[in-house]
DNA sequence: TGTACATCAGTGAACGCGCGTTCACTGATGTAC
DNA sequence: TGTACATCAGTGAACGCGCGTTCACTGATGTAC
């Protein structure tokens, strides 16, 4: 008996039936464990019970497997923001909150996607569809923050582009400081939710909003 | 001829001198090339121009010589933001603003260093030291914020922690998504710094400073 | 309905490579007397 | 002042390892007739 037993569940034979699947559901489970740097191809191959030399049927070589799942990663990630985002109802500043705090649920509920889409090095201008996933997801928190501001008075209405990076900078600098299971991280004594939240709050109030102003 | 010619310059012997300094100028180097994960002993010890045993007479293994540069890297950062906030001279408000621009500068001058502290994936726990020469950073940091907020009415004033971090995360999402020269990062049509400082006026302004209070 | 054949998606052995690490060694340096 | 010796900081050869990648191959699947 040399090859995989069969039974029900791991149903297999010669063929896989969804290598390509299997093999980026391998990389996100290894990535998580060991970070973007310590994932290989042949890990992934292992983890997926092919031969090292399988997975160049599915991908040019290591670098486009992880492109690909930073791809989907932004993919999720822009529709996660949406969903939060939700129009903006019922008013602009509600869901604002909700969309930062999707932010930091993402990067909390998948460190691996996280890792992949901002920590992999990969050379971005040789991975174009990356970029434009991550585009999309950007362009999600700029609706928000282009509605939001809609709500201000006019004369002191910022430019909606900076103010996003304002939000996605905190919430990518709390989620990569502090928003992460990861040993390497250091402990405060409050949630990373609620610091983005605090911060989020007094940077609106900043900007001119009173705390109630578009609730 | 098999040992290297010694011309002034280049004069060294069999003993190298210093190789303890020159690993750590080459980790460095290789670390600002090919990121902190892409990093080797046996790499260092080439540009170092001594054969790959010499590095373990200084360093047990490979991560501690990551730590070694992550705690200088560390040290010199704690050291750049105390000249940055120089006591809170002149006024809190004005010195608050060149820690925050310190931050950034660091991050841009010193991008190895930058890498060794915030994405070697070293485990913290074995590497105490490299922990608390990060506390001494943020511990100037902190000050920073303490000073500043002592300039707010009493009932309105923020816990200083909670300001640090906000700054922290601020400063720390803007330079790891924008703060670099890396051709993996997305650009901007504006500075950094800029885009910094305005995130910092409109966040201070939203603690209740007006423009020109405490200038 | 059966059969021949093309195509696809795997295998497994092999390769060259660079890394981390160990080892006995040796050249250089400092010091006691 | 010279010499013997201890110590230090290197060498270079060797090892096992895992990775990326290629190659001829083969089992499985789908399809034309």
């Amino acid at each position: 008996m040399t090859w995989q037993k069969s039974g029900p569940g791991t149903r297999r034979g010669y063929h896989h039936g969804n290598l390509r699947e299997a093999l980026i559901t391998a990389a996100l489970e290894l990535i998580s464990q060991k970070g973007a740097a310590g994932f290989t191809f042949a890990d992934a191959a292992r983890a997926a019970g092919v031969s090292p030399a399988a997975p160049y049927r599915h991908f040019r070589d290591r670098d486009a497997l992880m492109a690909d799942v930073a791809r989907r990663g932004f993919e999720e990630f822009a529709d996660a923001l949406a969903r939060a985002w939700d129009g903006g109802k019922p008013t602009p500043r509600a869901a604002f909150e909700r969309v930062g705090r999707a932010y930091l649920e993402f990067a909390s509920k998948e460190p691996a996607f996280f890792s992949a889409m901002f920590e992999s090095g990969l050379p971005v201008a040789d991975y174009p569809e990356v970029g434009e996933a991550g585009d999309r997801a950007f362009a999600v928190l700029r609706e928000a923050c282009e509605a939001h501001a809609a709500t201000l008075p006019k004369e002191r209405r910022p430019p909606s582009l900076m103010m996003a990076l304002h939000i996605w900078s905190l919430s990518h600098g709390i989620a990569a400081l502090f928003g992460r299971g990861d040993a390497a991280r250091r402990s405060i004594p409050m949630s990373p939710e609620e610091l983005l939240e605090a911060a989020v709050l007094i940077y609106l109030e900043g900007l001119g909003a009173s705390p109630d102003q578009g609730r």
